[in-house]
DNA sequence: CACTCTTGTTTAGTATTGCTGATCGATCAA
DNA sequence: TTGATCGATCAGCAATACTAAACAAGAGTG
């Protein structure tokens, strides 16, 4: 007798589905799903016997989306992004006074973490969990309730509120300050090692050495000469350590400075950058109050930067 | 290592999840998916031990929703009405050409039925499947593209469009108007059984011939005897036969008045109801070329109909 | 109060489903 | 042509889901 479980495709091949349509290739979801592409090859077929039509031209090489496929597709991610949503409601009592936040790494070391007592303190029932890593890929935010980002904002699929601009400024060691070579120009820095960071080199508005200089048509000092890194933390770091002097991002030095252990050489030398901070989160995931009072701390704490700053 | 894939909930215990949270029940859920309650209570404790916390109130005699369970309710429907929709349209290629539409059974036996060879004539490629049926089940529309119901219109969760109005007139036997007891007035009524059409009844505006006969100031005549039936259908039939004069729906009496087989005896006895045919489907349901088709030649039908008619 | 009915739980055993690993055939690039 | 890659297939095995039966815990009844 027919009933209307018959009417439902088979669910675990539906997810097989899924994850061949968006890589386009059976290999890519058995690996996606950790399964041998045999695998995936049977639950397609199988899905395909529930729709009485094939899913995939197989072109011997790749495969294709047909008619069928294509149609149902946009329904069957809707169902599985509630379905994941769910999940994750279903699990927040658990998960009750546990804030996960996934962060760029430097900004997560040097700027997040530093402040984190003061969100125990005012929230001593709620631990917050930082977990450090680079882009947001799918499984960094299954596992984060939300991510701070560096870039523009823009990121599709997912709802972003800015959190902080970013400005760029040379700093150095207090101790190149001092001496034979002490700096207190900009063509001062001829003696001195330029330390140079990688993760700006994508944002256009983000002065490197060269244009810094440029700028100031400060004459005589290679803009390109110098280490370079990665990550705005070991650029820090190095400068710290009285290795030379960095184009730091002013939110990431900005403890540095506070302290003394880096001090900013020059009055005139930050420039606000396109790039800033941003707080990120899957459209439509539910925010549990434990992240909204995260969120919004972050915020006040990132407002309280913006007065003392700079 | 944790991967997006064990983020999501179990998917079958999920649909177990949606029986049981809908009925509050776990032995209906059980009777529904057509598995013994022991599966269901496994398959619950599976999702729990996903969620880390409990779903349901075990309240011995019955069971509740935990908060989890309630807020993550909606969107476990959402999902699976979107699945139950991404299947339908995967089966589409393979049901080209076939419509099913779940019917009334008297309207479909007495006006769509005998209709359909002209859809067919119309459309040849196009095959037309009548499923009679009483009330709208999940399983009924699970199982056909749409429905023609009577009633108000208002189904929730499902939209309607209307297709007819209904009224209701006395009809009987043309040979119950011949002969020493030859109806011609109402008042002849008394010579003659009463057949009453139980479905009905759930219509308040419906006259029983109680309430038709007091409409016109009948004395003498007793609305209450005579045989009852709960199909519009046997009452025709029983009508058609001879058996008595009933108070007829327009709709399915219709054929049977145009071939002579039936006749209405008083020229002002029939009444607009507010009950009326309606086609009705599942928001949100793709429907298909070949079942905008029908609708569109059974809504054509209806006009023709109501420009011949009463 | 005991009795019974209903409902959910548990457990061991079984059936079904899903997956692997090996092999094959097809396609594409060199 | 060869070699590489990808999907299909099949037998055997692993995991999952289900059943049947016994059990426990209210709720209604006499």
């Amino acid at each position: 007798m027919s009933d209307p479980n018959d009417r439902l495709p088979p669910l675990n091949a539906l997810r097989a589905f899924e994850a061949a349509a968006r890589r386009l290739s059976f290999t890519q979801a058995a690996d996606e799903l950790n399964v041998t592409p045999g695998a995936i090859s049977q639950q397609i077929r199988q899905l395909e016997d529930y729709a009485g039509t094939p899913l995939f031209k197989r072109t011997g090489r790749s495969v294709l989306l047909t008619d069928a496929a294509q149609a149902s597709l946009p329904l069957v991610r809707e169902a599985f992004e509630r379905i994941s949503e769910a999940g994750r409601i279903m699990q927040a009592p658990a998960r009750k006074g546990r804030v996960m936040v996934s962060c760029a790494p430097s900004f997560a070391a040097k700027w997040l973490a530093p402040k984190l007592d003061g969100f125990h303190r005012e929230h001593p029932d709620t631990e917050a969990w930082i977990s450090a890593d680079m882009g947001l890929t799918d499984f960094t935010m299954a596992d984060a309730d939300f991510a701070i980002r560096y870039g523009r904002g823009n990121y599709d699929g997912l709802k972003s509120e800015k959190l902080l601009d970013e400005t760029v400024l040379p700093v150095c060691s207090p101790s190149l300050l001092e001496g034979p070579d002490a700096i207190r120009r900009p063509e001062d820095l001829r003696h001195h090692t330029l330390l140079h960071d990688e993760s700006s080199e994508n944002d256009p508005s983000c002065p490197d050495w060269a244009s810094w200089l440029r700028a100031r048509r400060v004459e005589g000092v290679d803009g390109a000469r110098g280490p370079r890194f990665n990550q705005a933390i070991l650029v820090i770091e190095s400068a710290a350590a009285g290795r030379g002097v960095a184009l730091a991002k002013q939110a990431i030095a900005a403890a540095d400075l506070a302290s003394g252990r880096l001090v900013a050489p020059f009055a005139d030398g930050s420039t606000l950058i396109d790039f800033g901070y941003w707080l990120v989160w899957p459209k439509g995931r539910h925010l549990s109050p434990d992240v909204r009072d995260f969120m919004k701390w972050v915020k006040t704490e990132a407002t309280k930067g913006e007065i003392v700053g700079v």
